[in-house]
DNA sequence: GTGGTCTAGACCACT
DNA sequence: GTGGTCTAGACCACA
């Protein structure tokens, strides 16, 4: 029996492992945003609907639904009622949003640095990306 | 009842948020990554005991107990049984620890660039670090 | 999919936000009560024909029927049998409406007291209005 | 059989009304926004736990936390892990909560004005609270 | 003790 | 069809 559970969309794949320490529900939150941040879905698109995404990944629909909400709370979902979710636009002044990123970041580069990675190293794999 | 703490400890600061989402232990193993890798504290440091830093800190013995012994595991610490905890030399070899923080530098990288951050802001951030 | 609708009825603007939290029906009782409270409809005056406005704001005609009906019930509407709905005389005596109102007024000063928005600002407010 | 649900807390009242079409959990929202903004309830005072709540209110716990994590995403709340929910410091400074209570105001306002009351009851009123 | 997650399954409102 | 709410009851992590 194995314990994780991918489906492909299009080109994507949504991955969720029931053994992680991470809840699900933060899985699939984790998954959209990086779907939504690859590109891979783009404003208007309309996602899955809870009770077939929690068909799809064998999940209770309220644990999808609880993922749902924290990503319209989080600014990249919107509900239409009777219609289902959609995904919103960027919204590019939260700047509380960017400053706890910032702070992440300074934190991992401090640690890849006292594992031996450079900052060169380190700027070099982010303009490697997409 | 305080909702943080802070210890001075030499030039730096210890500090705990009980407001905050995160576990208390969590924080606790954050503080001495953060003074371990910006070399406040150094290979072979003695760290204080359990006993003494939960009363700093005023938290339960069992969180440090449970924080140290994470750091443990994550070859931050070393034990010397019967003299206490001490700094471990980094493991500049640690390619799955490499790996992981790399993987969530390219995540969060992401997220800047989808709330409007450019790359070329990112990585200024980066070299202004320390 | 557009997620608004607007639609220009004389110089007063009629607006269907998909997006909000709010069910359309109830975003249509509200426009009409806008409109209404603002003058911009008037005592007798004929409202569009539930098919009409449905067709307009491209929604679902039983979604307007609700509204109309909502309308009607709460003192703001009129059906005459086969001619359709008009607007209703101001029903200056409804005293559990009024009482409604001021209680929901109250919560909202309290509230943005709260956040620290005096009582003269919200008086400057409410003089500012119209 | 009651179909709502009293409790003294002090001197204030707590009260759910299981028939309103009002959700049980924005009830005990709204509940705990009153006792916060009239002074009832103020900064590190201790919330009941999820668990006693639940029970003096004859709910479920699932629905209690859900109206606890909504207060702690609105800023009323704070949680310690372990130790329980504690009432914030008021946000001064949300100018998104503030627009959007004004607006309501306004609204009201003008449904007030309709049903024959002048803004000077209403400024009156509103100078009388508290 | 505390809050957090998850399931199974029911019922309701809106479109 | 869609999302939203609620219950009963289980299990886990943290302090």
């Amino acid at each position: 029996m194995p314990h994780y559970t991918r489906v492909r969309r299009g080109e994507e794949v949504f991955q969720i492992d029931l053994k992680s320490r991470k809840a699900i529900y933060e899985q699939v939150v984790d998954n959209f945003k990086r779907l939504i941040t690859t590109g891979a879905l783009r404003e208007h698109d309309k996602v899955p609907s809870i009770r077939d995404l929690a068909r799809s990944l064998d999940v209770n629909p309220n644990t999808v639904q609880k993922a749902y909400r924290e990503l319209e709370t989080q600014g990249y979902f919107y509900t239409v009622l009777g219609q289902g979710n959609f995904i919103a636009s960027p919204s590019t002044n939260d700047d509380k949003a960017v400053q706890t990123r910032l702070n992440a970041v300074g934190e991992l580069v401090r640690e890849l640095i006292y594992h031996g990675v450079s900052k060169e190293e380190i700027i070099k794999f982010i303009e490697s990306l997409d």
